[in-house]
DNA sequence: GACGTCGCTGAAAAGGTTTGCAGGCGTACT
DNA sequence: AGTACGCCTGCAAACCTTTTCAGCGACGTC
């Protein structure tokens, strides 16, 4: 009928059908797949023909049933949408080599309800681990209930200090930005940031100031400007900023959005970016840092590395036991031509 | 030993761990779990408390093999980077209820060797059906090799019309745009967006044309501005549209980026959005389109409709065979301020 | 030429779930 | 009270792969 010979129908090849076809049993069928055992040269060479012929793929179930290994795990995101978890997503896939693991993605939309559905979901498709990345740095309740694989949270730490946690150092970030603008001679430096209700927003500020402290300075305002993360609170802010405090000569964003907004407003009022006032942004989100005008200096959080970090202590993880841990890892600076040594 | 009763220590409980608690054999735990057969309403009752207890999962890889349904479904996506395949994921996975199916998430990153890797890992774990997204609209070549499984092309649509695709409609797209910017009394309208070589481009200025054409009308200098997609370009092109046709009222962006530098141009210029020209962008980028000043009119895409489609014509595929079909979806106008009537 | 050893192959079990089929017991009806 | 029917339960097979163990054949050596 078909012009390939022994091709099952509708249905996927197993190895009883390279084993017939190749005229062995599906022992050694599979030894010699899998090259295991001692399998005489030719008798290999015909399976693996036979093989590639039914394009045959072994079948992960059987196999992970049997071993208990499912080479697969699973990504509990809260906010896709979000720019945050995305590089982090990359970075995980980027640990585990490509094809080795496969990584189901689910997203809580920050819903309890939805999240235990997913993690049941999950450990009912036997995973050998989670991920779960938060979408703000503010630590966040463990998975509740008995969960009998690995657990490394990203982003936003567990409030437990019992599990894995891999975070970003936002008070050094907050410092990296500051001493940037010291060695650029700036000293009247402000900062305007997000909402005072995120832990970002805080820990940023409070690097920024003791960087300030140990060059006997305090920021412009004695208090960073606290408001939202968007465009329109940077223009605002810069506005009072300019307004309350015209010898502002650099002013610290708590994100790129934030930078673009007063970079506009600086505009506007005519005052010099870089030269007049330098300003930095954070995030380095691309599509907003690097095409503005100037192009935006920003904190740059190095999150797909934080996502293959995070790949690598599961993977560890799930080979042996290993102890809670709770990692922070230092962003870098990313330089543009909004800032310039004073001059 | 331990508080719990029977709970095995460090592997998760099986059904025969239920049934050995329960009193029963696996056969009625099984059919007490999932409502199958006829068991005495005190006996499931004792079932379902011992599946409790035991914090009960069955076992998705036991199931999958004798059913030979997974529940699973792989991803395939050429650009997490990008913006257009996050709304699409969140569709697909809203067209599955939570927990019902899970998403395997792979990212080729356009490179043709990764994305066999990927489908062969999927199809080893017995995917259901596959869905795959591609980073721009020209049609892709399908899935080398003969893929036992359905699947959905999204985005960009396959080569072969003998499978599933779901587009966006950006010819229609271009036309909704330029309709709107007529309606608002503009005559001299210009085209600004990105490279030609990328069919959306060209879809989007095509429909522009016509849109215009039946209104007997041409654009600007005769033939879109073609660039690149980023904000410089927008920029530039702005300039020059101003610079040699002074009369133009409105202009049509090939992106929210792009509007943002011709937003940006326009008011260096002096002159006044939307009043003296108005300018509307395409793909309603949020963090892009919603924050300028003025906020911008756009083109949204409906990127997570088409996901949601997609998921259910899979879904449709998966339960059974389906006949090949090309649909495109078309987009809305999202009004903001950056367009409004002449006067 | 015979025996031993090594190299190769195959039979069988395990892993957890679902389901068809058969059997057992209880109840109701005659 | 007996029989029949129906409700409920349990045994066993099947899904596909991996791995252990045993067996067979061939070759080399004595």
């Amino acid at each position: 009928m078909t012009t390939g010979p022994e091709v099952p129908a509708n249905r996927t090849a197993t190895l009883t059908d390279v084993a017939k076809l190749a005229g062995v049993s599906i022992a050694t069928a599979s030894k010699a797949i899998n090259g295991r055992g001692e399998v005489r040269a030719t008798t290999r060479v015909r399976v693996l023909e036979a093989a590639e012929l039914l394009s045959f793929a072994p079948n992960a179930l059987a196999r992970g049933l049997l071993s208990g290994r499912t080479g697969t795990v699973g990504l509990l995101t809260s906010d896709l949408e979000g720019r945050f978890s995305i590089p982090i997503l990359m970075g995980v896939e980027d640990a585990f080599g490509a094809g080795q693991v496969s990584v189901f993605l689910c997203d809580a939309r920050g819903d309890a309800i939805r999240e235990k559905h997913h993690v049941r979901a999950l450990l009912s498709r036997r995973v050998d681990g989670l991920i779960v990345v938060g979408s703000r740095t503010d630590p966040r309740p463990p998975l509740a209930g008995n969960i009998p694989v690995p657990v490394v949270y990203v982003y936003a730490p567990s409030a437990n200090p019992d599990d894995i946690s891999i975070t970003v150092d936002n008070v050094g970030g907050g410092q990296l930005a500051i001493e940037h603008l010291l060695s650029c001679g700036r000293r009247n430096i402000a900062h305007i940031t997000g909402e005072a209700g995120f832990q970002a927003a805080r820990d940023r500020a409070d690097g920024a100031a003791a960087a300030l402290a140990a060059a006997g300075l305090r920021m412009i305002g004695h208090r960073p400007y606290f408001g939202s993360w968007d465009e329109s609170w940077g223009r605002a802010a810069a506005h009072m900023v300019v307004e309350q405090h015209p010898e502002v000569d650099a002013i610290f964003c708590g994100s790129d959005q934030i930078a673009r907004g007063v970079l506009e407003t600086l505009r506007d009022l005519g005052r010099d970016v870089p030269g007049s006032t330098s300003v930095i942004g954070f995030d380095n989100w691309d599509a907003v840092a690097a095409h503005s005008r100037p192009r935006l200096t920003s904190i740059d959080m190095n999150l797909k590395r934080l996502g293959a970090v995070a790949g690598q202590r599961l993977f560890a993880a799930i080979d042996s036991a290993t102890a809670p841990s709770s990692e922070e890892f230092p962003g870098r600076i990313v330089i543009r031509e909004s800032t310039v040594p004073i001059g």
